[in-house]
DNA sequence: AAAATTTATGTACGCGCGTTCATTATCGCT
DNA sequence: AGCGATAATGAACGCGCGTACATAAATTTT
């Protein structure tokens, strides 16, 4: 027994047709009779027709593929964090609406610009680009893409100075939300945990904590960005948990000049929740938290964790529109009299108890 | 400005020789001359050739896709739970290493049996289905599957009586092993907080407490499963955190004729912890939790919890191995004797101290 | 009623590659 | 040198589909 692939030609000779008129009825293409086209449809019907992809591809010259770029990192693994998954989702739920699939990729770890080779196999007709760090050589990989005109989009990273499609949040106001509302709860000595500098987050947030600790009337606005901080009340870590746990061990040596710390992600924050309650303290009681994802560990602390909401899900979706309704299906990489798309989504804070104390 | 697609046939030209040369030079099949191997990839690499995986996977009729099917669940953002996560990434890590791509794709609400049209169309080589559930319509749509000879392998879902490649965990054993430690803690009162009973692990998870709790002659093994069980020590909910919060208060009605509760999953335990807490009840102390699946969750609550491990990470390479190193490269869907394969990877217990209280 | 459209369908080709088969170069041996 | 065996290469085809072009049928216009 040998399972017989029904093609074209086969349809076409029971409906008494032209390869070409079956073609044309499945993909509603130039004038058909009406009973023709029934014709068609019923003899595809009856025959379990199904049109071989891999040569409409071929055809046509289009995979039907968004690729998904996610970064390798050994010994982690990525869909486990809140930030990929939900992104995932965003994209998913956009790519099924248009009739495209989804590739995932896994960026090689030494391959410099590994997903040039995506396109030019034609494997995928666009990408989407997660968790890219603003480093020398991913920018010219990047400028490489763009310059073979490849369309992608980035998301949750904006590389300044460049004109790459992204989607991104305002962190910088996500930040500066967090920071005031720290503010107005009374707290002063407010430290924060930033994330690695290679991501422009990580450069947002701090603008946005600059900022509201400026108009606070805090730390000098004058100054540099960095200079103007006391060097207590800026560290930095991973967004592993554990370097939100380490940070808390330092933060806890100045633990007098520090009466609240704002988190670049949910994943220090908590490692920092649970830092200072090895060392004594109680998170929300002797010391404000406030996080960044609104993930769903925010929700299961104790006590459970202020954070500053950003929209992955909504992002993901944009990502995957622009790019397959764009720059794929049409010609025009580039609108907006040429500025390219740099979207950008607003954040939001959701409150929680973890920075509801009463500083003194 | 047009980019030009280089092809196989200006790598022979330039290098002097044949296309089915330069054919048989990148895919290393027949004897071929040391120098017009160079000569040919040098002109490759000149010329900057790469091969088009859409013209090859419509030569060589394969696709060199794995298809990864996700349920839809309105509303869900499906890769937010660690269970397919982790999964994911072992899928991921397994694909990687075999040259094949990753193809996602989401089921489709109505459509009983869509993954067959993945098949028919050549979409994927094979497939991996996630998130199954054991109903008519799913065992019919697989048996069709098998039937026509589509290879593909079920995760952490077993069909009994069928005979599926399957990749399951020893739940049984997990659960045992749960309430076991729980019995050996000193509680005895142990109540079970089950999954919905499409899952065939939660039928598993149902057989281990009962043989727990059998050989510790708190109920009867004689009885069947569920008549032996007290009624206010058997619930169920539906994986969600919100019905293990529910689940908490309808135990809490009986909280004197319970003092220990088995979750399905650590969303529940969470959700259980969070509920009896809402209660006045101090989890780890009042009343012991154990989940399944040791989350990234199970860590960050207080008090962290006790929960069976279940390696989903290895659990989605091996589906992965199995498919893509023996049904599909190879052609023998079963083996051992035709018994297919069922592979059970074993749990195990992470003990933390939401279940090391003193009982009465 | 014939010519000019418009509509509907058939014919033929190519997409870029893998692969079979035929052919030629190379080698080992008597 | 001659022969058979093997190694190396080329010529040719087909995979299943989309589609440009040619053609035939139906419709409108003159």
């Amino acid at each position: 027994m040998w399972l017989h692939i029904v093609t074209r030609k086969e349809v076409a000779k029971m409906a008494g047709v032209s390869e070409a008129t079956v073609s044309r009825v499945l993909n509603n293409v130039g004038p058909i009779r009406e009973d023709t086209k029934r014709k068609v449809l019923e003899a595809a019907e009856i025959l379990g027709y199904y049109p071989n992809a891999l040569a409409q591809s071929f055809a046509r010259r289009r995979s039907g593929n968004l690729g998904v770029i996610l970064p390798y990192v050994p010994k982690v693994h990525i869909f486990s964090t809140y930030y990929f998954s939900e992104i995932l989702n965003g994209i998913g739920e956009q790519v099924r609406g248009l009739g495209y699939d989804m590739l995932l990729i896994f960026r090689k770890p030494g391959v410099e610009n590994g997903y040039m080779d995506l396109f030019r196999s034609h494997k995928v007709d666009a990408c989407i680009l997660l968790g890219t760090t603003d480093t020398p050589a991913e920018r010219k990989a990047l400028k490489a893409l763009e310059e073979a005109g490849h369309p992608f989009c980035l998301v949750n990273q904006h590389f300044e100075g460049e004109r790459f499609l992204e989607v991104d949040a305002d962190h910088e106001q996500g930040a500066y939300e967090a920071v005031k509302h720290l503010l107005e709860e009374g707290y002063r000595k407010i430290a924060f945990l930033n994330g690695p500098p290679e991501y422009s987050n990580s450069l947002d947030r701090l603008k946005g904590y600059v900022r509201a600790m400026s108009e606070a009337g805090i730390i000098n606005p004058a100054a540099s960005l960095t200079e103007a901080i006391p060097p207590e009340w800026l560290d930095s870590g991973n967004y592993s948990r554990t370097s939100g746990y380490e940070a808390a061990k330092r933060f806890f040596r100045n633990k007098d000049h520090i009466d609240a710390v704002f988190a670049a992600n949910d994943r220090m924050a908590i490692g920092l929740m649970q830092g200072f309650r090895d060392l004594g303290m109680h998170p929300g009681k002797d010391i404000a938290i406030v996080g960044c994802d609104d993930s769903d560990g925010a929700r299961i602390t104790d006590p459970p964790l202020t954070s500053v909401s950003v929209p992955f899900y909504q992002m993901g979706m944009m990502a995957a529109k622009l790019l397959l309704t764009d720059s794929v299906s049409e010609d025009h990489p580039k609108q907006d009299g040429g500025t390219g798309h740099q979207i950008q989504m607003s954040t939001k804070l959701v409150v929680r108890s973890s920075s509801r104390g009463n500083p003194a």
